[in-house]
DNA sequence: TACTATAATTGTACCGGTACAATTAATAAA
DNA sequence: TTTATTAATTGTACCGGTACAATTATAGTA
């Protein structure tokens, strides 16, 4: 682990530790530098990343400052797509509907980048927090990068997996959102009616590489997602 | 305008007159450096800067490298959040319903932060993107911080008025998003009917220094509302 | 007391440098 | 030709430093 992100750690976990609010002062730039034995730059790195997370912002001439929304019940939009972050102490469960090897059709191969004479795999989950329906997730995979999946690996994350057991690293995501109605397939996984609301997310994943790896569709159940997004000034 | 906000704003024009594609290789860091005769920590910082904004990616060893997200139609989430940017051609224009200054009820206040006793500007409109209906929004700011509004300055972007006229900096926000039906007020605003689909937003916008200066409800015409958020890796 | 000018604090921009890890290209071996 | 080895390329981590702008605290003045 860099030290950068060792240092993000450790200051997330005093924020943490000493319950520090919004707004809470922490300790000045050179004090930090000190007491980790780093030098500025590290320490800077450290704060810009904590930043984008949306954990403190800094104000020049005046310090850093913890930064917290406030709102119970929403989950940050990206802890549920892939990235596993301020989802709490909420527990996330999945039941695997389909674990298989086929071809993509047009779009599917598209979003990926592929032909559509590559193999992908094809992973179907129903997703629950906290024993409660969250959304329906059908996604694929391509093999060439992923070449092995199971109904184990997918019931538990399969990012995870991914990173650790493949050794290739995710790098961005373009995530595409829009409101629409379910169907009546859709309405009968998440327990709802056709017509019935709900938020449509297609997301492709690349790696660090740029190559995308993985595309998937996923149907929110309207009552049960809640999500919040912070963003980071002007830059954005 | 700082030097490496100056040099990513030239990069990403470099690219559209190049009209470089999802993959197209940028020059060389070392090049860059000499091009616009900086340092290596301004090129990087630029760079840094157009990767979170989800204009190109760096690969270590290999090179920097554009990316695009190639759906039309889709804007980005945060354009329409205050932010201007990826709105392409789009034209955005605004009915004003309703601008006067009030006292805000309890949610409101706790908001922004604020007393009840305490004034605050509302400002109701209803958006357009290329004449189509985009959202009804209601946003109340903080009249300490913004103490003057009118329907003209209103119909344009508040944000460009806050920023130039009075001088504040605009720092971060929390936007908290939720699918649910519409009522029968917001359907006739939005031309569709009760009981439909919605997209809903709350943002909560801080200025540079932490403090809430406004507080926004927006709620979307699923038709016309596709949005794209684009994500940097699992630090987000 | 209230306001103003001044000084101290504190993060940010920018410079330049070394070491290194990941990728790609070139070379040698099978 | 293919594969393994080596070298060149290229971005990132980390160091340390100077100058500066924004904020906050202090001292001075009316």
């Amino acid at each position: 682990m860099l030290k950068y992100q060792q240092i993000a750690a450790e200051i997330e976990q005093y924020i943490n530790q000493h319950d520090l609010k919004q707004g809470d002062k922490l300790p000045v730039l050179e004090q930090l530098m000190s007491q980790y034995a780093v030098s500025k730059s590290t320490v800077t790195k450290a704060l810009e990343l904590l930043e984008r997370r949306g954990v403190v912002f800094q104000l020049r001439g005046s310090g850093i400052f913890v930064r917290r929304h406030n709102r119970p019940g929403y989950m940050s939009l990206f802890s549920t797509q892939g990235f596993k972050s301020n989802l709490g102490d909420r527990v996330l469960t999945s039941d695997v509907l389909d674990v298989s090897v086929t071809k993509p059709d047009e779009t599917v191969a598209q979003n990926l980048g592929i032909d559509v004479t590559d193999d992908v795999y094809h992973v179907e989950r129903v997703r629950f927090v906290d024993g409660e329906v969250l959304c329906h997730e059908e996604s694929y995979y391509v093999k060439q990068i992923v070449p092995y999946l199971n109904r184990e690996i997918v019931a538990d994350s399969i990012f995870d997996y991914v990173q650790s057991a493949l050794g290739v690293t995710i790098g961005f995501s373009d995530m595409y959102m829009q409101v629409g109605r379910l169907n009546a397939t859709e309405a009968g996984y998440l327990g709802l009616q056709a017509d019935d609301p709900t938020l449509r997310i297609e997301t492709i994943f690349h790696l660090t590489n740029g190559k995308p790896f993985d595309y998937s569709r996923i149907t929110y159940h309207y009552e049960h997602s809640q999500f919040v997004v912070q963003a980071n000034g002007p830059y954005m």
